[in-house]
DNA sequence: CATTTTTGTTGGATCGATTCAAATTATGGT
DNA sequence: ACCATAATTTGAATCGATCCAACAAAAATG
């Protein structure tokens, strides 16, 4: 007898009930979505089987294949999956999507790889009705992978100029203007940069080829911007070490080993991310130099950290939370077209910059 | 004719490419997915066919139904998502599940709710294999709306009794017991508990009643600790003021308030989290009263902030990160056995206690 | 050249639900 | 009792893939 198998793990399904109630799967699937419109007794009826056979209610894989939509939103990055509880950046922009997915009831599902067949997996595989793509490293492979998944999607924090592609970005040029100003108004003359990458897995001093080269035009753009501003004050820009980093503890500080070696330091440092704007005030003080009393130091982001840190930091702030949920709604509430969004960033003066040394 | 409404944004299925390449399902099927069973010349055609009519690939829902594993975890809270992000503790705890899951390339997908019905809602719709339940206020509606859904999932950081639940926490009593001898040893003889929720939405001073019909055994748990390990350095625990807050700033304030508006302010807290720690060094602080020097306090959890925070926090470090992998690999290589295992804590001497007064 | 093996391909069954037009039953009015 | 109308229920079709037993064609073997 059947019976006899009953002990099978085979979970029970909505047609188990409604055959084992006497109704139809029709009217089983109304009980559970839409209890309204069934008469009460039968209701009760099909609930009690339900409840008495152990039925899990009505799986959601099946419902979704049906439904279309997941209502989720996926977050995707290069970076291991921790990067987004650790980022300082990745956290506030985080906060912002969190903000509109729970006004609207949607999830995020968090999709990431280190290797990169895994990543292309992950990127086909995942549940979601949208991206948003945090374009670190080898941010346009990313965005190619998904966009053969043909789901609108969002890219963040960078230039592609591919103008086909949506994003909400800052207007780097501007910011790295102000940045570069603050400093030459207080005096300062002998700069470096520590930059973010200006194409995958490189890092050391960028020479110009490199910097035409750009594929990051994000990159490109800030340290447009930092020389474009201190052309203006008279400052030979190519005279400007600038080191490409990963933008984490490693290389950044291999960056500051170089750019203090050579003779004649700077006494500003100008640093396309809090990020290693926080890792240089803490290699400058553990050598016994002042900030911003022997050198002064300006960060990109606006990450919350920098105000905490001592000195606090200087910074261009982003406004990461807005662009986390103005990211978040452009998938919520796509409709077809490609937004490319700029917004504006502001000069936030704290500790970490002032006058520079007479002499 | 069909071409003229080609137009139409229903999307492209596998069958639509089969039938234009003129092969089965099933060969077009094995195209995506076992590509070396098929012959190369059919192979390439199909692709040839797909990407010219702009296949986006297998679409993961349709594939999802027949697979049955989702590979993602679910991490639910009845907290709002950014949650998530902000909290110290979450995230910590998060690191560790995301190491876990990168480990074995699951994805996670975040769970939450404000309201009510709501999170009963995502619950039950999420895609996921199993979750992690941060269980938190309304930890134990949280646990039932879960069972329900009959996939595996982990409690996480309490007590919950019920032995039929997967859980993992920690030695609540230990740990409570492990902060009170510190103080003690000390000297201290005027104390004052933090203390997390015993019940949902409570807050205030709890009398022995509340303590007593604790919901939350782990506060139960970390209460009792504390009281024990005074008794034995004959210090009377029916003096010693409990204000439950709900861990965050409003009502931590408002119970530092009450405790030292008491006549015999206390000269040690024991705060039952880091978080209410430290708002509690920046309220005695901002009173003008020092660290450890006229108020000695221990945390609980271990979360990184503590160490970075004037003073560095004295706590009871939980294994947070190991608890977020192990939860996680519970759901990852679940084998159909409940679970329920308790981590060690360890006291960590920092510099927010010292001797009491003479007095 | 017949027979066995190997390699590729086919198409029906299945995963677990929802939807909707059509059929059935109930209710109300005369 | 009879018919129009409203309230329920039914069952086939669908969502988009994967799996697999059966079959066909090509290659290897005797």
């Amino acid at each position: 007898m059947a019976s006899l198998l009953e002990g099978q793990a085979r979970p029970i399904r909505l047609a188990d009930i409604a055959k084992a109630a006497g109704v139809s799967h029709g009217t089983a699937s109304n009980v559970f979505s839409r209890p309204e419109i069934v008469r009460a007794e039968v209701r009760e009826r099909v609930k009690a089987v339900a409840e008495q056979m152990g039925y899990a209610g009505p799986d959601p894989k099946g419902r979704l294949l049906r439904a279309g939509k997941v209502n989720a939103i996926g977050v995707a990055t290069t970076e291991p999956l921790s990067y987004f509880f650790d980022d300082p950046f990745a956290r506030v922009m985080m906060g912002g999507i969190s903000e509109a997915c729970d006004a609207t009831g949607a999830g995020i599902a968090l999709v990431s790889a280190a290797n990169q067949e895994k990543l292309a997996w992950n990127i086909q595989s995942a549940l979601v009705d949208g991206f948003i793509l945090f374009c670190i490293e080898g941010g346009s492979r990313l965005v190619d992978l998904t966009r053969e998944r043909r789901l609108p999607f969002v890219a963040l924090e960078l230039g592609f100029q591919d103008e086909t592609v949506s994003a909400i970005g800052v207007d780097n040029v501007a910011g790295a203007r102000l940045a570069a100003r603050h400093l030459a108004e207080f005096g300062h003359r002998r700069f470096a940069v520590l930059s973010l990458a200006f194409a995958d897995n490189r890092t050391g001093f960028a020479t110009p080829d490199i910097v035409r080269g750009a594929l990051y035009t994000g990159t490109r753009d800030r340290l447009a911007g930092y020389f474009e501003e201190l052309a203006r004050f008279g400052i030979d820009t190519t005279k400007i070490p600038v080191y490409e980093t990963e933008n984490e503890e490693k290389s950044t500080r291999a960056g500051l080993e170089a750019i203090f070696a050579k003779d004649e330091p700077p006494t500003a440092i100008l640093a396309m991310s809090d990020r290693m704007a926080l890792i240089a005030i803490d290699w400058l003080k553990a050598r016994g130099l002042d900030v911003p009393g022997d050198v002064s130091i300006v960060g990109f982001d606006g990450v919350p950290d920098g105000a905490l840190c001592t000195p606090a930091l200087t910074t261009i702030a982003q406004p990461i939370t807005e662009i986390g949920r103005r990211a978040a709604r452009m998938i919520l509430d796509h409709d077809g077209t490609v937004r490319r969004e700029t917004m504006g960033v502001e000069l936030i003066v704290r500790a970490s910059t002032g006058p520079a040394r007479i002499g």
